[in-house]
Formats: structure tokens, sequence, C-alpha cells
RNA sequence: GCGAAAAUAGCUCAGUUGGUAGAGCACGACCUUGCCAAGGUCGGGGUCGCGGGUUCGAGUCCCGUUUUUCGCUCCA
């Protein structure tokens, strides 16, 4: 099987048992953006717990937090998303390569400065009279003209950009000739804003812009609380504030399923240390982070780190785990030494005082940060595709000929569904038998009851979304109350009594397994 | 965003030079059934992604559009 055809694969399990569904599906769906079904949604609570509990229950020095989508406008200018993500571009059709409008033009501004120092340094080496360069520059015809075209492109410029006149701007480029370093043409598409951030109206959308953004992270929330959390919760540093929640990204380009998807769920733990100790911190967390994913018992060569040689402006150590999807590696979590740049600006914008004191120095300083962050999606699309695989087994009945099992062996602790319970035949009280067993285990377990077909087939059934036990109440069952045990992974099967089920349960699917390889 | 390909039942697909939409699996009911998917009978389900055009007539030909996949590009 192929990479593509397991990807594939998966994509289509994803939809045929009810885990992704692209959304509005009977619309022809949504660009990039994606709905998780029945059993898809336990899969991803379960993650989910798993990242919270070890995160916020396992450390005394961690605390949860849920802050709102919508926050100040002016968080997103301390935060640099607005600066860095509202420029105009253009793309050369020839060259496929995309520019900033600003950049292009400013290019064409610096090359009419070249030319003019150049007829300087050409009429400063001629012999003669002693050069006058003022003079020069307001007499030389050539001088003159490229001076007039650069004043002129200069004010079109800022004209254009204070109006936001795209139109404008792809005019400028045309009527200089500015061409693409790459292609050399001048053949432009239009000019186009690619606004990372969704924007919306708060209140009455009439006068005065009450444009607010869709959060593009979940760790603004988490900075412009630090002080309500550090007082609050008497946390004294080093702490970490956890958060779980949902992000929005105006992709240009969302692709791969729910790996890059326009609304999506980060996990993110930011963690406040003393300046100088960060990187130890960060050295800290990407071993404990490492070994979280890796608790999960998947094939250990499928991860590994990928330390940024470009860091971010914000930051002075950035590492992604990534992991080998079937289109190769990808982030899956990013683990980023931010130093003290977000509260330091927030400290700035809002004109208060963001500092923690801290008692053994005697001293108060802005707190450095570490952050883990990892996307929930990418997390779910890791788990199913580590999981998915599909067996070769020997058809009982004609003892040669073979066929496909497909199987998704997640980790029981995450698996949607714990325990399949089923009678073997569905006659002479087994129904009621089973029943009677479900009603039992499902305040504590996520069961299902199955009584429809033959039990080989039902056994595959529950195979494909990743059941790891199935029970069969048989006719001996009515009597000894015991019940043939079946596991998905290795197919045996075993005689087990009733009453020893729930600690059975709970031992092979509590979250504890995965945890307390942690602790 | 550019280029290429695809879209027919829940799924996988067939559909002849343009002439009343099919199969298998899945689904529902009843019967049968002692542990690793394909038993029997009956049944439900599709304005062929969407919108135009050509034609007496379009799932089929043409144009546009949407979505998905692949490659390129981008990704604080």
């Amino acid at each position: 099987m192929t990479k593509e055809d397991h990807f594939k694969k998966l994509v289509a399990h994803c939809k045929e048992h009810g885990f992704v569904f692209p959304s509005s599906e009977i619309y022809d769906g949504l660009g990039a953006v994606y709905d998780y079904g029945q059993l898809g949604v336990e899969l991803k609570n379960n993650i989910k717990r798993y990242w919270w509990e070890s995160m916020v229950r396992l450390h005394d020095n961690v605390v949860g937090l849920d802050s709102a989508i919508f926050m100040h406008p002016t968080v997103w200018k301390a935060s640099g998303h607005v600066d860095a993500f509202n420029d105009p571009m253009i793309d050369n059709k020839d060259s496929k390569k995309r520019y900033r409008v600003d950049v292009l033009i400013e290019e064409q501004i610096d090359k009419y400065d070249e030319q003019i120092e150049r007829e300087i340094e050409k009429a400063a080496a001629l012999p003669g009279d002693e050069f006058n360069e003022i003079i020069f520059r307001h007499t030389d015809p050539r001088v003159r003209e490229y001076t007039k075209r650069r004043d002129e492109l200069s004010i079109r410029l800022s004209q254009a950009l204070q109006d936001d006149d795209f139109d404008h701007l792809r005019q400028i480029i045309i009527d200089n000739k500015i061409v693409c370093p790459v292609s050399g043409t001048c053949n432009w598409t239009e000019v186009r804003q690619f606004n990372l951030m969704f924007a919306t109206e708060m209140g009455f959308a009439a006068e005065g812009s009450n444009k607010i953004f869709l959060r593009p992270e979940t760790a603004q929330g988490i900075f412009v609380n630090f002080l309500n959390v550090q007082k609050s919760g008497r946390m004294k540093i080093p702490f970490g504030i956890a958060q779980v929640g949902k992000a929005f990204r105006n992709e240009i380009v969302a692709r791969q399923f729910i790996f890059r998807m326009r609304e999506f769920e980060q996990m993110e733990m930011q963690f406040f240390v003393r300046p100088g100790t960060e990187l130890e911190w960060f050295n800290h967390w990407k071993e404990s982070r490492m070994k979280w994913h890796r608790a999960l018992g998947f094939n250990a060569g499928d991860y590994r780190f990928h330390d940024h040689e470009k860091l971010a402006h914000y930051a002075n150590a950035a590492t992604d785990i990534e992991y080998r999807f079937p289109f190769g590696f990808k982030e899956v979590e990013g683990i980023h030494s931010r130093t003290d740049f977000d509260l330091r600006r927030h400290q700035e914008f809002s004109g208060k005082k963001i500092q923690y004191f801290d008692p053994e120095l005697n001293e108060s300083f802005t707190p450095h940060v570490v952050e883990t962050s990892i996307g929930l999606d990418r997390m779910f699309l890791q788990v199913i595709s580590a999981a998915y695989y599909e067996d070769e087994v020997i058809k009982k009945k004609s003892s040669t000929a073979k066929e496909t099992r497909v199987v998704l062996g997640l980790p029981p602790a995450l698996a949607p569904v714990k325990l399949a319970v089923m009678p073997l035949v569905k006659k002479n009280g087994l129904p009621e038998k089973a029943t009677e067993i479900l009603d039992q285990l499902r305040f504590d377990f996520n069961c299902q009851y199955d009584d429809k077909d033959s039990i080989g087939r039902r056994y595959r059934r529950q195979d494909a979304i990743g059941t790891p036990f199935c029970i069969t109440v048989d006719y001996s069952t009515l009597t000894d109350n015991n019940v043939t045990i079946r596991y998905r992974d290795s197919m045996q099967q075993e005689r087990v009594d009733v009453e020893d089920l729930p600690a059975f349960l709970k031992e092979k699917t509590d979250m504890k397994t995965l945890l307390r390889q942690l602790y």
C-alpha cells in the first residue's frame, strides 16, 4: 500500500465510520472546514483529556484557563498579528512567485536612487572644474528625471497604501514597468490582501470601527490573563497556564484534510520562568512533550525534532515535534522559547505594569515564556493515521483464502468505544442477558451493543472503529455468568467472569495507563 | 494563488456512436445462524456536484462554477 493510498483510505475511513465529515457537505462543503462525527468527537475528547490531565493534573505548578475567542483589538497589535499580516500581495503569473506590493515598489525606488548615485559618481570622476554635487543634482537632466520619477513613485505609493487602493498599486507597478526578479516579466495578477485573521463586527456596525477578530492563536488569552491567574492563584514562578480552544486562520492554501484547517483547535501551555532560565526550561519541555507523544506506543521512529534555525522575531529557541504522516514528516507540536516579548508588548500597549515580584530574589521582572503548542486536529490525524492498518488474515471457513482486516489500533485509553457487548445469537434470552451486562458497564465505559449479522462480521466492525475489547454472551453465560472476551489486536479470546469485567476494563482503558508512563 | 485530474445510491464503481439510470457491498423487516465479514425472501434509497449552452432528446458533447486529490507556491 503506497503512502497516497494509505492517506486516501484513511480519509474515506474517517468519513465512512463517523470520525470526520466535510463541513456543510450537502451544500458542497466549505473549504478546509471539517466536522467531527459521533466517533470522532469521542476520540478527540479523549486526546484532549490525555493532554489536559498530563498538563494540569500532574503538575502542581500548571493551572488551566478558558479565555474567550473574542479579544480587545489592541491585543493583536501588541502581538504583532495586525502588522505582520496585512500587506497587499501580488503574484507573477510566469514565475508564480508572490511579492509584497510595497516591497516591490520600494525596490524600484531604490533602483532610481542607485541610478542617481551612479550619475553623480560618473560626473565626479570627470576631470575639470571642482565638482559640486548639490548643483549637479539640481541641474543634470538625467538626475532630475530620475529624481522626479522616484519622488512621484514614492508619493503614489504612500497615497495608494493609505487609501488601500489596490488597483492604484497595480497601476504603479504597470506604469513603472516593474518586473519580477525571477521571471523578468510584467505578467502580474490582481493585487490582493491576504488577511490572516477573520474579522467580524461587535455591536452596531454603523459608525466607528467595531471590527474585532477571531483569535488566530489561543496564546494571547493566556498572556493577558497572566496577572489575574498569578495573583488569584498565588502562583509562584516557574508556573504554567494551559488552555484548549478554537483558533481561526484565513489560510490561503488549506489542504491535507484536517491537517491545515481554517477553524482549528489548539492545546497550549505557556510556562513563565525567571529570565535566564528559559533555555533550561525549553529543554525540559522539549523532552517532556516528546515523552507524552511516545507514551501512546506508536512507532518511535516516526517522531523527530525539527529545531528551527531561522527564529521568529519573538523567539530565542524553537523546535517542532514532527510525525511521519502519510504525506511526510510534518509538525504536530511546537515548543518555543518566546522570551519576554509578549508580556512586554502587552505592558507597552496596555500601559499596565505586567511584572512578577520574586520574593527569593527580592526583585521584579518580566517573566520569560516557554510555550508548548499542539494542534488538536493534527494530533487527531496523527493518532488515527498511526493507528490505521490492514491485516492479512486467513479465512477460517476456507482455511486457505486470505482476506483483509481493517483495524484502528488505537491505545485503549483513547478509543472512542471501549467495549462491544454482543449476544452470540439473537434469541433464547441471549440479547436480554447481554443488555443486562451492558447496563452495568455503561456508566463507566463507552459501550456498544450489536446483535446484527454473524459474530465474525461484528468483530470486524468493531476492529474498524478501534474498539479494543468485545464480549460475547452465549448459552453458558446464562448459567455460569462467564463471557468470551475477544482482543482487537491479537484476535485471541478467553473466558472471563462478568463480575471481573469492570476491574479488567478499568485497568486496560483508563487514562491512567498513559499518564503513569509520564509521572 | 497557478497547473493537472476527478465528481453517478451511504461506500466502491459500471454506464456502448447522445435515446426511460445499473451492480456489488452497506441499510431496513422477517426467516436462518454455536465465535472471526459475504445464507434466504422482501424492501427503501440517485432530478448523475451545481448553473448555463448545443440538441427532438444530455450522466454522456461544449462553457462556467464548486468541492476534493496531486504537483508548485505560501505557512508568525
